[in-house]
DNA sequence: AACATTGTTCAGAAAATTTTGAACGTTCCC
DNA sequence: GGGAACGTTCAAAATTTTCTGAACAATGTT
């Protein structure tokens, strides 16, 4: 006599909870923040009352090392709050649970960095390229025609990352989730 | 006397170029699609005709290998296209520097994959939550006003899921871009 | 037919990332 | 002060991911 709950089709909750949470870890994952954030954020997002350390590690089977940092990282993009106890020197958290903050406070800003790194490099690979040169020496196997077609992509690419910073910046698209 | 053409200021263009490869790996590794990929696209967006395989691994200082699993994912995406010469057995490549080709066909359908599995899974554990379980004996621990809550919540992320699918699918944002 | 050239596949090696246990710093209580 | 309860840090271990060399298939050349 198995005293697995749920009557006729699909999992019992427990186990559907822990498939909820490996999607998660899986999805944050696929976009390339690891997979113990999305994991933690699953598990928070499905528990009606704030967690201690204790409780969030043990419920990952993860380390209270592990816990630890990605809660930190977490609350870092506003996807959870810390939550005091009166009387309880633990550590509490609850996720929250309105998307547009985590996006505009959150996730946004770092998706801005990561590209900012890139828009740096295209504006100095640009300069690099419409260095005048008059004719120096040794002009280093780059045909003027052929000069001027990258010129063109690189302030190409140039647009596209400015667009692209300026739409996330816009609170326009936080708005719309 | 050093052949380092470039006089004032600034890197020559082979170092420039380098670091402007290397800025891509960083910026498709950091949005989880791995170095290659990145570095891949961007030497291909810098240069002016069609390369060969060989010649791709060369300058990227990777095995051949490599270089053909890499390029055949570019493919898949339409960020590169292969060009036939008559009478030569190598492939060549060239980029597609056309953002928004890349983007309608090749980035945003791995996007929406990849979010197709969490959404899946959301609807899943919704159907799991809502199991009327009328009454049953052993009631998992599962308060039926934190039931309620739990199902508000992942309603809410359904929700989320679906705008974000629909805004990913419109052509709207491929326009933009 | 034997050989050359080229791209692909895949098991194993190498490298990068994640996870952990142990040491430590704080704060609180006795 | 001594000790217990927590969270954090960090070097090392475990795991995952990426990369490679060798074997191979396909096509063309002598």
């Amino acid at each position: 006599m198995f005293s697995n709950s749920s009557s006729h089709q699909g999992l019992s909750w427990a186990a559907e909870r822990h498939r909820f949470i490996e999607a998660g870890g899986n999805t944050s994952h696929a976009f390339g923040l690891g997979r113990m954030i999305g994991r933690a954020y699953a598990m928070l997002y499905l528990a009606t009352s704030p967690m201690s350390l204790d409780d969030i590690a043990a419920t990952l089977r993860v380390s209270k090392a592990s816990a630890s940092t990605v809660l930190r990282q977490l609350a870092s993009w506003q996807a959870v709050r810390q939550i005091w106890v009166a009387g309880d020197r633990k550590d509490y958290y609850e996720a929250e649970t309105d998307f547009s903050v985590i996006l505009k406070e959150g996730l946004m800003p770092g998706v801005r960095k990561k590209l900012q790194t890139a828009g740096t490099q295209i504006e100095k690979t640009l300069q690099s390229s419409t260095q005048k040169a008059p004719t120096t020496p040794a002009n280093e196997e780059v045909a003027p025609a052929d000069q001027a077609e990258i010129r063109r992509r690189l302030r190409s690419a140039q647009q596209l990352h400015q667009r692209l910073d300026k739409v996330l910046g816009s609170k326009l698209l936080a708005r719309f989730l």
